[in-house]
DNA sequence: TTAAATATATCGGTTATCCAATAGTAGAGG
DNA sequence: CCTCTACTATTGGATAACCGATATATTTAA
């Protein structure tokens, strides 16, 4: 990608997605979208968006020594439900396509 | 969508899409994206899109009467490809759980 | 008990991504 | 002609979405 065409976007979707199977620290979520993404987001990207999420009530977090774990709230969960069928909406034959 | 999670993005990876099935006006693309998204895009969002898809060399323009079809060019067409492979790769597991 | 490693977090800046408002442009019908 | 309508386009502005550099805290290892 790069200098394709951008895909900017859909990271705090992605981490919502993400901690809607179960708590994760920082770290985890970095890892797990390096994983999908190719390239792992920088503390620059991944902390902001943790906290914007915080800050709307989607997400807990919990220090545990080292480490901060983060969870979905009540909220989060709705949140990422109506996202999902959203998403699955809009882009259902991009992926069709390509089975 | 809007009060939970903001789902930005992916607008010019949508067109680029759309325009892989074919040549469209832009209004014709904003109909479809319509479809897909909700809310029909905005003039000050779709035809600023288009502007920069064509001066990076994806889409070419054609007036043709009262409007002006849009297409890709070689270039773009090698954009949508990767941009597809990339996407479903980073989203695949989302769709599936929903299907 | 230091030093290195790991995790979290902030700051400043760049670019993308939208919208609302506004305006130009061309065909259609009176 | 002239107005109505649909399409195209620009401008200005708000916000999101990143990155690189830097700083801080905690654990681990030497």
């Amino acid at each position: 990608m790069g200098e394709t065409c951008d895909m900017r976007g859909l990271l705090s979707f992605l981490i919502l997605w993400l901690l809607s199977k179960g708590s994760r620290s920082g770290q985890e979520i970095a890892r797990e979208l390096e994983r999908r993404k190719g390239i792992k987001p920088s503390p620059g990207t991944i902390y902001p968006a943790l906290k914007m999420l915080k800050s709307r009530g989607f997400v807990t977090s919990k220090k545990d020594g080292k480490e901060v774990r983060y969870a979905l709230t009540p909220r989060g969960k709705k949140a990422v439900n109506s996202a999902c069928s959203f998403f699955v909406r809009a882009f259902a034959d991009v992926f069709e396509e390509r089975k």
